[in-house]
DNA sequence: CGTCCATTTGACCTAATTCAATACAGGTGG
DNA sequence: CCACCTGTATTGAATTAGGTCAAATGGACG
């Protein structure tokens, strides 16, 4: 019988642990990790941290849906990020010291991975291949907000709103004979602020789309007809 | 009489210094850094690079003003970021291998600092220090792309372009008796571009600013009659 | 079967887009 | 120094899209 692994790294189970950032850490590291790492599940809607919160350390999404969310002082909200599976949150107060920007909040029941501010500085600090993938993480963060600038600024919002419902559709979607379905994990706000407009007219514009086939939206139930590259 | 230092930082008489992500490299590498650093002195209009570009390394702006473009596909493009001297521009492409995905141009005379790609790697890689600071430098940037994201959802277009043009006046203006001018560095598509509207309508936001006496605005020529927080 | 909250609809108004025409600024060469 | 030229910027008019506020609908849940 094989001799189980004294000290197995953490994230050694996780489906996304061959790009996990902790995936660096050497052997003699391995043990610090362990000690404060922990496994969070949420239910839906639970939040995570709140915006002016102190950084909780870096958190890796193992399953489920984040919203990350910027509220403004006049009480409206924007919605910033979705953060799906192997994706990191907070990096920005983990690496900065600042508090929280943004409330992370759960769009579905989900885990998160959790390892402390304190024990995470010390495994950066030893692991130089941690801070080079928490740096990638970062560009994947200002390239998502590039393509958002751009693609407020390229397309109509209709075109912009049939693009997001697919990219979702793809990541929540299921085929179920010739069409896929989901059940959209946002609100009708949510997706407003995604595209950039009012919830009165995120409910037009997707009254256009239903008017031309693309999508059929009641509630949260979403069904597209044709498969996208038929 | 002093004794001449033998290997002087090559940023050392850098107005940004203590801020240089180059700061942090020890005695041992300071050789390494001076042997492949070059200043560039670039004219208005200079192309720094192009979209699709391999990147140059780790370039610093130290003079002058830089904008990043992307462009698409249908002819257009998006000014994405104004990088001034201190910043740090084409550290995605350095960090990740991949090719430019903006272009980068002067839009005043201007001079740049490069560390060529293969020093910089390696300089990178023997100072953990310095790229903590390019982890900052990624971190800046997400947080003025979020800025400028939720700008895009919370202000009119008309208190948006009228803080854009404040902004510009705090870093190109002078005082002159009891008003500000600046000789504006953007073109009004440039304008437009920032603030997410078509030329047209940048007109006439600017011709409303105007009416307001909060701007008086003649080709690039910009004057704020009063001090901002007067 | 109500109640409450999210969503949709309607009506009205304001702002932005589009396309075309005109004006202007900055540079060139006589 | 001025007239001209060229690309940039402004203006106009017509259209469309989005914002706002109020009212109605609908769904989820107790």
């Amino acid at each position: 019988m094989p001799i189980p692994t004294p000290n197995p790294h953490p994230c050694g189970q996780c489906a996304f642990y061959s790009q996990s950032v902790w995936e660096p850490v050497g052997k003699s590291s391995v043990a610090a990790l362990r000690h404060r790492f922990t496994r969070t599940d949420l239910p839906e809607g639970q939040t995570l941290w709140k915006q002016g919160n102190e950084s909780a350390g870096v958190i890796c999404v193992s399953r489920g849906l984040i919203a990350l969310r910027s509220l403004h002082s006049d009480g409206s909200s924007t919605l910033l990020r979705l953060a799906y599976p192997g994706e990191i949150i907070g990096i920005r107060s983990f690496l900065t010291g600042r508090a929280h920007q943004t409330e992370a909040k759960a769009l579905q029941p989900s885990r998160v991975c959790v390892v402390s501010q304190n024990r995470a500085n010390q495994i950066v600090q030893n692991n130089p291949g941690v801070l080079s993938r928490l740096a990638i993480r970062c560009i994947n963060e200002i390239d998502r907000t590039h393509e958002r600038i751009i693609a407020a600024a390229t397309m109509s919002n209709k075109e912009h709103l049939a693009a997001l419902l697919q990219r979702l559709m793809d990541a929540h979607g299921e085929k179920i004979g010739d069409h896929y379905r989901m059940r959209l994990p946002l609100s009708r706000s949510d997706l407003a602020d995604l595209i950039g407009v009012q919830p009165e007219t995120l409910s037009r514009i997707v009254g256009r789309l239903e008017k031309d086939g693309r999508f059929k939206i009641t509630g949260r139930k979403v069904v597209t007809p044709i498969p996208p590259c038929a």
